[in-house]
DNA sequence: TAGATTGTTAATCGATTAACAATC
DNA sequence: TAGATTGTTAATCGATTAACAATC
């Protein structure tokens, strides 16, 4: 199947790829050139003929018998992710949480570029050690504008998801990860990613619960 | 059904569940006694039949036309996903994401409480903000024989993250909230939660990519 | 009572897994 | 060539959604 096709692609599978880009390019630097859909599969536990199907969503072909050139395969994927060129998003709220994801080395090269934050605490503003300006929040409006920005992260507190969130809207912002445990409401135009930490505890604790 | 009843609950459901929890927390605060299963679903836009068949895995009971008693329902999924009594778990890498970790208000709420954690930089130990101490990693296994400990949460650098689990499993740690993006290799009886972030972004950018 | 909602069973939908031909 | 792997189509499995009886 060819990445042009728009046929889309299901969820299960596109949270597979971020894994499969990240064995690879340990493969990579390890100076492997091939790998093969059973190998990754007994990597990352997982059933082979899925990793094979998985990988062709993206357009990539490899070679039986031999497996997938190992750097055209992460092209092909960083492409097909969109991660071949890290989208700018801008982040609100300059907690331990926010501060955590501007300092993640290696953000840009799974699709995101966080370029500034907001806080609306005065003593967090200036520039932080990974290099990134946190801004006041009052002037939001005119750097979204100014930098033409169409994603947010939100890491702030959930008492303000909700009014922040639509300001950002009404600022031009188009796509929001939301890792606040608030459920926001917006216009259905609007992308909004909801990540819950609280959710992998329940799953946790209920292997832990049926494991014994 | 009731919560006694073994059959094991979908993954999605417990996924949700804690999403349930965290509105129906915010309706008790608000003084409201009954909410319905489409209510519910309104407010999450998800299937209300869906809501009603979540709820019914932890052994909820409702009544026809009114919904559920809001109190009785929190402490029926709060018994049913083990959040009733927050398990005692042991944070590894005080860096950001640790930290933010620590810092989470209400963490103890939805079933975790975090009683120590545990770092290499020793510019890092003492007592944090949140009250919790941070030790460096060479007492490790001292601490968690001390403590009972069998959860841990990792927050480390990727590189050491294999070689810290194998020392948590010798210690007699049984479960692990993994954060760094490797795949960790331990013996099958270690229940293992892996959470990627990247994950996230991948499906954020492929929502965006599709909205236009 | 009438009608909305619970709770369960059945139908549908979609992802995973199996089967198998093609191929290097 | 023989045999492992790709790539696709079919079968299975499991979650979501629909249907509907029970009930407050």
């Amino acid at each position: 199947m060819n990445a042009r096709n728009q046929t889309k692609v299901p969820e299960p599978s596109l949270k597979r790829l971020p894994l499969y880009l990240h064995l690879l390019k340990k493969a990579a630097k390890s100076g492997v050139l091939s790998i093969s859909a059973p190998l990754i599969a007994k990597e990352l536990e997982l059933d082979p003929t899925q990793v094979v199907k998985d990988l062709s969503f993206t357009g990539a072909s490899g070679r039986p018998r031999i497996g997938y050139r190992i750097d055209e395969l992460i092209l092909v994927i960083e492409r097909f992710l969109g991660f071949d060129h890290a989208s700018e998003a801008i982040l609100l709220g300059a907690g331990h949480l926010g501060t955590a994801l501007m300092s993640y080395p290696d953000f840009e090269q799974y699709g995101l570029k966080i370029v500034a934050a907001f806080d609306s605490d005065s003593s967090k503003l200036g520039r932080t050690s990974s290099g990134i300006n946190v801004i006041h929040i009052k002037k939001l409006r005119e750097i979204i504008q100014r930098l033409g920005v169409e994603i947010a992260v939100l890491t702030n507190p959930g008492q303000v998801a909700q009014e922040i969130s639509e300001q950002l809207v009404s600022c031009g912002i188009r796509a929001i990860w939301n890792l606040t445990p608030v459920k926001l409401k917006l216009p259905r135009e609007v992308v909004v990613q909801d990540t819950s930490m609280y959710a992998n505890v329940a799953l946790l604790l209920n292997k832990l619960k049926h494991s014994t």
